[in-house]
DNA sequence: CCTATATATTCGGATAGACGAATATATACA
DNA sequence: TGTATATATTCGTCTATCCGAATATATAGG
């Protein structure tokens, strides 16, 4: 994968969300991402299939639901770089997301 | 400045490059980078004012050239990320740039 | 002041990227 | 097989972004 492209992978608002998200939990299905993003699920849906192309996660299915998490396969630097992130004081709605507390809307089951 | 910001600003060929090319050289002008990216001077100039908006670089007047530096007053993490990129297979027109021994134009005097 | 050079900005058009709405596909289960 | 739920994709549209061309601004030096 191009450099160019990984960053371009993380240059917006909701997919960075989503690897933050996925940082933060480890591995999530698509209607606790939708849900706790609060955003149409073809969004989201979208949003993890351009993350996919660009190798930044993998996804797996478990039954009805698909799990997807960090492509652990990434070059270290690339998982360094998702690793590392820091956010900023702008970065406040970012952060209500990933509260340790923040309710998991369990939609499906995580024991599959 | 926004996580995403910072993101976006790197996500673009050209300025990724400019960046890489700071990093590399230290500091540079503008004739130097149009010269050695061999592109339109108004498009170098657009994404170096794109670049010092994001907080990435700091300019300097020196006479009549301006020099572009990387800003050293970025957040530590962002510095991190722009110092330890490595770049891919993929990117090999980057690296050509980056050789030691890359011709310099030397459109004006380094020394001012 | 006038000119030459370096750099920045503006303006239009072209392209890429994001979204909403609708629809398609896949799986589970009765 | 038929239905319900989860997820993916398509389509049209809107917006952001990039670029070329032209122009504006700034500085140095005669």
């Amino acid at each position: 994968m191009q450099t160019v492209s990984f960053f371009k992978a993380l240059s917006d608002t909701t997919r960075l969300k989503l690897v933050l998200l996925l940082r933060h939990r480890g591995s999530m299905c698509v209607c606790d991402l939708t849900a706790i993003l609060n955003q149409p699920q073809p969004t989201i849906s979208r949003h993890l299939t351009h993350l996919k192309k660009a190798g930044v996660v993998t996804s797996e299915r478990r039954g009805t639901w698909m799990w997807y998490q960090l492509n652990n396969e990434l070059t270290p630097w690339c998982l360094q770089v998702i690793n590392s992130i820091e956010l900023a004081d702008e970065d406040k709605d970012f952060k209500e997301l990933l509260r340790v507390d923040a309710p998991s809307p369990s939609c499906c089951p995580s024991n599959i």
